[in-house]
DNA sequence: TAGATTGTTAATCGATTAACAATC
DNA sequence: TAGATTGTTAATCGATTAACAATC
């Protein structure tokens, strides 16, 4: 499908073109071109006709680019053209505030499965999808092939965790505990480490002055 | 204080070094080789070498470095060895969420104060912090000299948020919204846009496959 | 057609890696 | 002292920017 590994910059980049291009899409515009972009986005016009390039040629030259389509291209690029089965682990008030986010404005993801320890919690119910205790985390990963697992429990179970759904053969992670995860090839992982995102804004914040 | 910028990669990875060392000192390890690092973290021993020594020689020749020393001198850099007021606008489940990690685990961020605009929410409180309502953040924030403010507000509230604080003197913004802010100079901001990174994974789902 | 803007190649810049002398 | 490992310079690699021919 592409001849050469796509740089981990790039794919960074995309998921931000298309926060954009929907944007532009909601105020109704219909045409933008490489420099009007960049001047939105703050990403140089070289570097986004360059980006865009490594997956093909989606612009027309005297014109630009078609808003509507760049978004749909971008999104398949991503793989947002399609649906995912999903299960958040650890149903905290992070667990909560995701699985209310994502329902509420990523349709193509399906919360099917929601699991933690608490007895509490399970009583608990979020849509349609149950909430169950752990212990059935394997088997239900297994059973109904979920494709991506959330894991919001506390940081010292996040392994066991990410053990448990590897193995019932989740082909994506998304980790939002503030450890980094072992995990065998193959499966992807993608980490929110909010506390290092807050160190480094420290560090801007006297930086800037200096 | 240092001759040339840094890199905002070397930043990046900073807190990252700072929490493997903690995980060490809790382990009770003294001294580590980069080599040894390297294998931990993942980077290259060389990669970690430059790094560290953008900020001055840490290490000792033929030892290696203090882990103690080392994670002390990493929060320095961060700027995490001073104590910062912090107010949380927006007090949904991410806000509670984001409350209660840094009032368990990040002992330099103080939470002064917590906004919401909703009365129900109001009536809880927070350790020592009242949750106020939005007409006052202004106020609150230029009276107590409030150093951050996290925003979790709505997406859509999240740039008024942003120029209130801003123009009532922070230094700095952490932004859990899913837009990107517009600031001033010499304000700090760090965008978590969590969708962004779920994106992402989903992109390296189907290209770790190919 | 003339003007605009892409797609793409070449040039530059910066970051990572390799190598090794310094030194504990 | 000999061995280990840093600090630092040099080499390589990759990513960004500039430039421009192609073309709508």
């Amino acid at each position: 499908m592409k001849d050469r590994q796509i740089s981990k910059a790039v794919i960074r980049r995309l998921p931000r073109y298309r926060r954009y291009l929907k944007e532009l899409q909601k105020k109704g515009i219909e045409k933008i071109s490489s420099k009007d972009l960049s001047n939105l986005i703050g990403y140089t016009a070289s570097q986004i006709r360059q980006d865009l390039n490594n997956f093909g040629g989606f612009g027309q030259q005297g014109y630009g680019y078609s808003v509507s389509n760049l978004h749909e291209q971008i999104g398949a690029i991503l793989g947002l053209d399609k649906t995912y089965k999903m299960v958040i682990v650890g149903y905290g008030r992070l667990g909560q505030a995701i699985a209310s986010y994502i329902s509420n404005n990523e349709p193509m993801f399906h919360i099917v499965g929601i699991f933690d320890v608490k007895q509490i919690i399970q009583d608990a119910e979020f849509k349609d999808a149950q909430i169950m205790t752990c212990g059935s985390l394997h088997d239900f990963v297994r059973n109904e092939n979920v494709d991506i697992a959330v894991i919001t429990v506390p940081t010292e179970k996040a392994q066991i965790v990410a053990d448990t759904v590897a193995d019932a053969g989740v082909k994506g992670i998304w980790n939002l505990t503030a450890v980094d995860l072992d995990l065998p090839e193959g499966i992807a992982v993608e980490n929110v480490h909010m506390s290092d995102s807050l160190h480094a804004l420290v560090y801007y914040m006297h930086d800037g002055e200096q």
